[in-house]
RNA sequence: GCCCCUGUAGCUCAGAGGAUAGAGCGUCGGCCUCCGAAGCCGGAAGCCCAGGUUCGAGUCCUGGCAGGGGCACCA
């Protein structure tokens, strides 16, 4: 049960009864809310709904608090409920209720938290989605972390998700992929070719033309371009797959631009923009009036050339999205794509869908830092790091926390040294940890010699240190955590919630101990239970985040 | 020039219109004879500026100032 949001609908219904007393004239009632204070003193949960109503009311907030208070039924997960000024009704959680958490936990398991809000609905996640022309890098791996964390969220909050990646295997960077790897190729074999300043530059490309050559030898040396790109792509396409699954990151459809211009989709989008006059003609190229949605200037569809723009099939391909009736649609884009986000939105209005189902995520640079030092890269000479040597570095679970350690917002300063670092400064290690010292409790346990099932029969009532309790309402928390990554898109809260949790664990451990001698038989069996589900939820937690529960470290 | 993002503690960042603004790092001072010190306990230290909206603004609006990114018939 969320006592948050039960209480606020019991927060209404009081105002509602109180109404319908006569103790508070009729109005309209708000959305209720209720809120955690800053302060403990504050208690549990507090509503400041009170002082919303005043205006209407004609009351002061403090006397309708109280009249709120007065209507509230007494509940059996509420302690106390205190009116403090200026008009705040303060509730405290019952010792009881928190206690019931613990086998709550240990029942839902990884489902511990799950939230309702999705329910019955289609949603669908973009994110990385990057040219089948190199190796993933940062700036895409923070998009696809984001990405498959709030999709995580999602189904957590009953959204049936698809994660999927939009792969541009088609137009102009194809091409010269194409005849990047053909040079590379032809250098092999001795011949003279020279990249030009619009080639790949990346070593990947020679390993490639390595490959071809190898398999080959010099009988490709009059082949088409088409050979080289087509070869080139799926490799590096296969290789990207690769990266990101070593970071727990696998998308369940992979949509290939080049479909679009298979079934005919982007020139059945450019025609229906065209009947319903959105297109006009100007220097032999089509434009889109995208001026008539509020941007701009117009842009450019068709090129004069005759090849449409990334534009047109980025439009087929949102109208494909929203023809596949997904209730909601959430894309994460770079800084590379802030400026063009809205101009395919624009598209998609302009072939007659409404555009709210959809919502783009825009996050900022990563940038790299080793001894105190900016690493330098540069895409263009092939000279950044990739996604796989950072998983070679530090590992995949430095990478999944610190690339949703800060809101989309900010830019990411990745320090190479503290990822490693296996010390309190690191997190990521501060969590797991968690983890760890609970699974050593049950190791320590069973090597002893006890029942491994002993804790089944605790009495939790036992459990009543303030550090236990404390634990137990942040572990309540879960499920708020979940409804705001997913109202808000924002998956970083999780790592929030998960260092809060880890803070809320480790006082605990020290001053809570188990098989300490000095502990009586009953409340031992109850903290191994404690502790039980204290693990449980640390495993649910690390998986929402995409990262490993080791055992041992 | 136009658009987007960001200015919160010495540093890096949270902050979902509510009460006395929170963490981590760093700093200063404590804590291992039994479950992992990869840990715990305590101290000092902060909302860029000016208006406005609101019962209430770090949060919303307007205008400054400062930093970052983007403004292609590339994607």
């Amino acid at each position: 049960m969320r006592v948050d949001t039960q209480l606020a609908v019991e927060v209404r219904t009081a105002i509602e009864s109180a109404q319908a007393s006569g103790a508070l004239p009729a109005f309209a009632i708000p959305e209720v809310l209720t809120e955690r204070p800053r302060e403990a003193a504050n208690g549990d949960l507090s509503s400041p709904i009170a002082m919303r109503l005043a205006k209407m009311a004609r009351m002061a907030p403090l006397k309708i608090a109280q009249i709120i208070a007065d209507h509230l039924p007494t509940l059996p997960y509420v302690r106390e409920v205190v009116v403090a000024p200026p008009g705040f009704i303060n509730f405290w959680v019952a010792t009881t209720f928190l206690q019931t958490q613990v086998e709550e936990i240990l029942t839902e398991g990884m489902d511990y938290g799950r939230i309702t809000l999705g329910t019955g609905q289609k949603a669908q996640v973009e994110c990385v989605s990057a040219n089948p022309t190199g190796p993933i890098t940062l700036g895409r791996t923070r998009g696809g972390v984001m990405g498959d964390t709030l999709a995580r969220a999602m189904r957590a909050a009953g959204y049936d998700v698809t994660l999927e990646y939009y792969y541009n295997d088609a137009g102009r960077q194809i091409t010269m992929l194409g005849e990047s790897v053909k040079i590379r190729y032809l250098q092999l074999l001795g011949e003279a070719a020279e990249l030009g300043d619009e080639h790949y530059q990346g070593e990947y490309i020679v390993d490639i033309a390595q490959e071809i050559q190898d398999a080959y030898g010099d009988a490709l040396k009059n082949e088409a371009d088409d050979f080289f790109a087509n070869y080139a792509k799926d490799r590096i396409s296969q290789k990207q797959k690769e990266s990101l699954k070593r970071i727990n990151i696998e998308f369940d459809v992979y949509f290939r631009e080049y479909s679009l211009y298979e079934n005919g989709r982007v020139w059945e989008a450019l025609e229906t923009l065209q009947q319903k006059g959105y297109v006009y003609e100007q220097d032999d190229a089509q434009w889109f009036r995208s001026t008539a949605f509020g941007d701009e200037k117009d842009r450019v569809l068709v090129k004069q050339s005759g090849e449409p723009t990334y534009r047109m099939p980025d439009i087929a391909y949102h109208w494909d999205k929203a023809q596949r009736g997904f209730d909601l649609v959430v894309d994460f884009f770079g800084p590379d794509h802030h400026a063009t986000a809205p101009q395919v939105l624009m598209g998609v209005q302009a072939l007659g869908y409404d555009t709210r189902f959809v919502r783009t995520v825009l996050h900022q640079i990563v940038s790299l830092v080793r001894g105190g030092e900016q690493v330098k890269m540069s895409t263009r000479r092939g000279t950044y790091v990739t996604l796989d040597e950072l998983v070679d570095e530090v590992g995949p679970d430095p990478i999944r926390y610190f690339m949703i350690s800060r809101s989309g917002n900010s830019e990411i300063i990745f320090d190479l040294d503290l990822a490693v670092e296996h010390s309190d400064k690191n997190p990521v290690y501060y969590i797991q940890n968690a983890h760890v010292r609970c699974a050593g409790i049950f190791r320590k346990w069973e090597e002893a010699g006890h029942d491994p099932h002993a804790d089944e029969q605790a009495d939790l009532s036992l459990l009543t240190h303030e550090n236990e309790l404390s634990f137990l309402r942040k572990a309540m928390e879960l499920g708020n955590v979940l409804e705001l990554m997913v109202n808000e898109s924002e998956p970083h809260h999780i790592t929030f919630y998960a260092y809060e949790l880890a803070s809320a664990f480790h006082p605990t451990y020290e001053t809570c101990r188990v098989l300490h001698s000095e502990v009586p038989e009953p409340l031992r069996l109850a903290r191994l239970r404690f502790y039980r589900a204290a693990q449980q939820l640390f495993a649910r937690v690390l998986d929402l985040m995409g990262m490993s529960a080791p055992e041992v470290m």
